[in-house]
DNA sequence: ATATTATTGCAATTTAATCTCAATAACGTA
DNA sequence: TACGTTATTGAGATTAAATTGCAATAATAT
């Protein structure tokens, strides 16, 4: 199994593009740790470990991970972009608490034999999948049920 | 079954918020049509009718939509939020194409069932979901295998 | 009718994300 | 290895979505 960084330099250059070390650190970053990010806090880890890349390089290379298939745009929350690095994983499914904002990850076995039927169906060639389930979690049930209250 | 002005109308006193034309209006002309729309499209639809709502009460309104579960941020693409509104539906199901873009949407019947199972393992109380599938239509597999290509 | 205060609209503000541009550096070629 | 081409970088300017402050207005309770 090829390694993400792997990926990332076949791509580049089957499109011309260039390999910069900038690129495959922020890469590495990415890969370093398994929470999800966004650019800011992404921007704040290499800084604080000596490494000097602008935002706009960030930025830049953001789209080509996305495109790539690395990473997945998570959800746009609080004004901006949520990411996570994807290679390895087939779909992601969250269930979220509307009332505390918590994330669970979960798996479903029977998802893709779902989606094989929905592909066939619809003449669709399938990529990826994101399934987000919205609801209470048990504590924000029993404090105040039915109300959000994000405000 | 309720109307969504009757909805909204219960949740405006539940919480002691006010009824007013402004608000009223724009739900009107949100669930006129059924399809998608962002601020932009939604504002210039009232001001062609001759409705005079300004952004701002909008933005406002829609936050109270979403809140009282009428409508779902649908995706943020483009640089802005679009939108969709809900009430009816039970959840959604987007089959989107990675090339063109097209979305369409489908119904799982299997999937409610899944739901369940997911409630109870995970002590959580559902509201919605949302299931985006991403991949090729039939078109952009044929046309251009393995490639988004948007930019 | 009157008092209270939520809501509106406008303009100013905030801030994520993009863009411009000069300097730099990656890559192909000699 | 040196050179030319041009993609990439970083800094700051710019764009635009969304929010906020505030005075005027209007909805609700008494």
């Amino acid at each position: 199994m090829k390694s993400e960084l792997e990926i990332f330099r076949d791509y580049i250059s089957e499109r011309g593009l260039r390999r910069t070390p900038e690129r495959e650190r922020i890469l590495q970053e990415i890969f370093a740790k398994h929470e999800h990010f966004d650019v800011e806090e992404l921007y704040l880890r290499l800084r604080h470990k000596g490494v000097k890349v602008s935002k706009a390089s960030i930025y830049r290379a953001l789209r080509l991970f996305v495109d790539c298939g690395l990473v997945r745009e998570v959800d746009y929350t609080d004004g901006h972009w949520h990411y996570e690095h994807i290679y390895g994983h087939g779909g992601h499914n969250h269930l979220r608490c509307l009332g505390c904002g918590e994330i669970v990850e979960f798996e479903m076995p029977g998802l893709s034999s779902l989606e094989e039927q929905l592909a066939r169906t619809y003449g669709y060639r399938i990529i990826n999948h994101h399934w987000e389930v919205k609801g209470y979690c048990r504590n924000c049930q029993s404090g105040r049920p039915g109300s959000a209250d994000n405000g």
